[in-house]
DNA sequence: TTATTTCTACCTGTTTCCAGGTATTTTTTC
DNA sequence: GAAAAAATACCTGGAAACAGGTAGAAATAA
């Protein structure tokens, strides 16, 4: 970043994560903990008043989510880099953590020293993961790997429906479609998922977390 | 417990929380950190030469899991405490670690004050809750609320394997039932959940974490 | 502008589901 | 030992699901 040493704050409901933080970062004088909070507005209210260089910040608060958050950071001080702590490593969060403007994300099982460098490759203008997530990142996505089939506008639609309960005729009348229409698409539903009935499609589609 | 300091250790896999543990119990001359772990087993042998007062014990580790470690700790060393500290904050959690002999469940949003007192309430023989779990236990269920049927034995088998994509006549041929015993219970399941077909059946069993 | 995908719709026939019962036997529970 | 709950099994009839196609129009991508 520059000379002197950067300004850090981090964001988390957990004291205990924040007495940790805190702890790994003593010795590192490149950086120097400005500041910690517990929700997301108290964080907000002081970033207008100070400058940050660099935010750790817990995806999962109480009073509003990572993600909405990053936004309103970069919205309000864009120099400031997010780094996003969390203990979910699923792709999607990820994905959706850097599609708001943050710059790397770290799980908490994160080490001391591997803590320091992510913090020292962001200042440095860098997208930086921890260990685990890179592994995570860099391996096919179980969507890959369990072939989760890609479906259509329609086919999503009638899923839904299927899934509220709602038998051929109701979704024809919802859609307004022939029910024949809807018998066709239910049976592509089938087919992408390889499955041979309702019970399994639901429990797929739950699983697959498209429900 | 006694006159001198309370030996406690530490079990949890990320770093962030075993820093964060020490900072906050430093202050309490009434324990003493005697060694933290990153791993289940890394802890069972070295309880099996030290002698241990209380551990905390997070529920999520990489090796072992919380309620199977809790129950090997107890066998080697019943005398030993055992505090549950988690981010999961579900009934069921709670409930299996009491019964394979936990002491007490905190969260780790617990602040420094209630980490100490927990502990200390835990060395006196009592059951130990933070603040958050309390809340948790002691409001009604989401089961209760929500209604959940409860089922009888034969339902349940029935609704997994209806969950698993079988019909009523390969149900029936699995059990050794009549097809048409199948298809009572069948609609018994249904009326239970007030359902009018699987679809729905299987999408609030999920919702209800029965499958 | 092709080529591909998606959406639409139809047909036939079998199987399964679902709704409405009734009823006996076995197991628990009080 | 009586009562309640659970498990077993049956019947009828209509509705829906599922399997196996075909096929044209419309939208999208190459």
């Amino acid at each position: 970043m520059s000379d002197k040493s950067a300004r850090l704050a981090i964001v988390d409901d957990h004291l205990i994560v924040l007495e940790g933080l805190q702890q790994l970062l003593l010795h590192a004088e490149t950086i120097s903990v400005a500041g910690s909070f517990t929700t997301g507005t108290e964080f907000l209210s002081f970033l207008k008043k100070n400058t940050i260089d660099i935010v750790l910040l817990d995806i999962s608060l109480p009073d509003i989510n990572g993600i909405d958050l990053c936004l309103e950071i970069k919205k309000l001080s864009p120099s400031t880099i997010v780094l996003a702590l969390s203990n979910h490593s699923e792709r999607s969060m990820v994905l959706q953590m850097l599609q708001q403007g943050a710059s790397g994300y770290l799980l908490k099982n994160i080490s001391g020293e591997e803590l320091v460098a992510c913090i020292h490759e962001a200042l440095d203008g860098q997208i930086t993961f921890s260990q685990a997530v890179k592994e995570i990142m860099s391996r096919p996505s179980v969507t890959e790997l369990k072939g989760v089939p890609r479906l259509t506008k329609r086919e999503k639609e009638i899923l839904q429906l299927i899934a509220e309960g709602q038998t051929t005729p109701d979704i024809a009348a919802t859609l307004h479609l022939s029910p024949l229409t809807v018998e066709t698409h239910r049976k592509s539903l089938l087919q992408k998922f390889e499955v041979k009935n309702v019970a399994l499609l639901i429990r797929t589609a739950v699983e697959q977390k498209l429900l």
